[in-house]
DNA sequence: GTCTATGTTTGCGG
DNA sequence: TCCGCAAACATAGA
């Protein structure tokens, strides 16, 4: 579930807990495929004595850049969570893998549905190297979208959540971006004029920098939902428009938002707002 | 108890 | 290039 604004709002408060500098004292894996066929051992090695140097965000990766020169990169997939914790508190059901920092604190990777990755690398281009621009980044301009879309034939809610294409949008931020510009998810990228490439660009960076401002989007009041810190809700639920609001009133003309398939995701429209 | 859906990504076959 | 499908898992809700 985590898309750019709930990773950069995670980033953003583990920056702020003071774990970054310590050193690694200690490193437990509960999950061996969480730390994506690295040995148990070595990965252990390999961060214990060192600490973390820096911490942002690129597409849905929290890449964390260790002393040693290696980089943890960590994707959270569906349901994973990562906060820190005091350090002695015991290790939780689906706790996979805690890092320890002395008696101070512990970094915990919480996942229910077990997708999540972490990443342990000297390259790594490796991991997050394929990923295409950062929607909110200078660089992605309206001409350069435009530009994009036109050497593609895919429809553009697929072609929204390809990370290769553009890095950070899922299917909550799709569906509100599609809607905010008045564009049918299923339309053929190529199709949209200047006009609309325009308009969803601008949409993209709406949306995004909404759920930026309320910390992310906390679906229900679910076990596998977003967190933040392990425990803050984000409050962005309060502001979507038509993700999963099935059968409520559109915003802009109260027709009843459809919920329908489009590249076997769930994708939520309104059929006068958004034309084919 | 059973069945279905779920926010992501990757890889395969056509 | 594009599309559909399956898999990696656990849980909530009907």
């Amino acid at each position: 579930m985590p898309e750019l604004p709930e990773v950069q709002t995670i980033v953003n408060d583990l920056a702020e807990t003071g774990i970054l500098h310590q050193v690694v004292s200690s490193v437990q894996v509960a999950w061996d495929k969480t730390i994506a066929g690295l040995d148990k051992k070595k990965f252990g090695r390999k961060i214990r004595g060192h600490h973390f140097t820096s911490i942002h965000r690129r597409g849905k990766y929290i890449v964390l850049g260790l002393s040693s020169g290696d980089t943890l990169l960590i994707h959270l997939r569906m349901t994973g969570r990562l906060y820190v914790t005091d350090a002695n508190s015991p290790r939780l059901k689906h706790e996979h893998v805690i890092i320890g920092f002395g008696d101070q604190a512990a970094l915990r990777f919480h996942d229910t549905r077990k997708f999540g990755r972490m990443y342990l690398t000297a390259n790594a281009d490796k991991v997050i190297g394929h990923l295409g621009p950062e929607p909110l980044d200078a660089c992605f301009t309206p001409d350069k979208f435009f530009q994009m879309l036109a050497a593609r034939k895919k429809m553009i809610k697929p072609l929204l959540l390809d990370q290769s294409f553009i890095a950070g949008l899922g299917n909550i931020y799709a569906d509100e971006a599609l809607w905010t510009a008045g564009i049918h998810p299923e339309r053929q990228a190529h199709t949209l004029s200047e006009t609309e490439s325009r308009s969803l660009h601008k949409a993209i960076g709406a949306v995004l920098r909404l759920g930026l401002e309320n910390f992310g989007t906390t679906l229900g009041g679910g076990q596998a939902n977003f967190l933040y810190n392990g425990r803050r809700k984000g409050r962005n639920w309060d502001y979507l428009k038509v993700f999963r609001q099935t059968d409520l009133p559109c915003p802009r003309c109260r027709q009843p938002i459809e919920r329908i398939v489009v590249g076997q995701r769930s994708t939520h429209i309104c059929r006068e707002c958004q034309k084919r």
